[in-house]
DNA sequence: ATAAACTTTCAATAATTATTGAAAGTTCAG
DNA sequence: CTGAACTTTCAATAATTATTGAAAGTTTAT
């Protein structure tokens, strides 16, 4: 396989995934080239490369730069911007874990939350609704809890230890 | 907040959050439905409380079944067939980390292993995909080790006090 | 074997979501 | 201040995804 080749697959693969991490296709694509590319890109570079529209390219950089994850750059003696994306995988997953929790998660729970605790009427259906939910709040805030944690261990020794201890 | 408005408004916030766990919103649904009922439901009365289709219902549910998140109970003395769906939070996010890991993880493990793989030419671009690709797949090779050991512990002591360890 | 009761399939359609491109907006060098 | 270089916005359109409903299929009771 060919570096053009292997460059295409990783971006069109990473662009598919873009749902399990809920982010759109052109959102990861323009991701997955900035986080293979040497240097600092364009938006003209990107939208050439993925041949995609100037104004879906815009648009989709500024949601990047939403969640953090892509900044600009200025390179000396150039008008017009660039763009980089961290590059760091664990700071990456901490960005992502983050942004995904107080987006989505946190305001699951604050819903689960308030529906668990309407008032008990002592009939069997408001008893299960009470019941399941709250279990479901409750398994949801500790998965966030520790999904957060890890990924926010700065070394990562934890990590590894953990992972070792648990194959 | 009475009954009914709670569990419409629990049944809407699980539909919407379908998309975090990769199910589309009538399959969310009709879990979210199973999951607060006190009995096993037909067909019939899941099309009539979610007002959606025939054909739609069956669609889902079979796709339920698949994912081994729904089953068929037979309820004496009637001809048609009843659903239900696992009750327990704690072997649910066993059933949905399992599925989600064959189904979506594992085949983009596969392609960043095949891509970081490629014969390094000695170019900084090269080297650079090789570098980011392993990079990306051990840190999602390791997260899906991680969340399969966690949500597999039976007893969830362990879970319990790397929770408390973490906090 | 028949027909009623029920479920599945799937082409048509609707709803949703992503993308385009041109006009409007912004910035900056001269 | 002007105009060239660049970016953003957004209404129109395209692409994708979900839903319907009726016909075909299946099962079961008699």
């Amino acid at each position: 396989m060919e570096y053009q080749e292997a460059k295409e697959k990783f971006i069109s693969t990473w662009g598919s995934l873009g749902s399990l991490w809920g982010i759109n296709k052109a959102m990861a694509q323009i991701q997955a080239l900035l986080f293979i590319s040497t240097k600092p890109l364009s938006m003209e570079d990107i939208m050439e490369d993925l041949k995609i529209s100037r104004g879906n390219t815009s648009m989709n950089l500024r949601q990047l730069m939403d969640w953090g994850i892509v900044s600009k750059t200025l390179v000396a003696g150039e008008r017009k911007e660039f763009f980089t994306t961290e590059k760091d995988v664990q700071e990456l997953a901490r960005i992502i874990a983050k942004e995904r929790s107080r987006r989505e998660i946190k305001p699951v729970l604050k819903v689960l939350k308030e529906i668990s605790s309407i008032k008990d009427d002592n009939t069997a259906k408001t008893k299960e609704l009470i019941k399941q939910t709250k279990a479901l709040h409750d398994l949801s805030e500790n998965a966030d809890t520790m999904v957060n944690k890890i990924v926010n261990q700065e070394q990562n020794w934890l990590t590894k230890s953990l992972l070792k201890f648990l194959k």
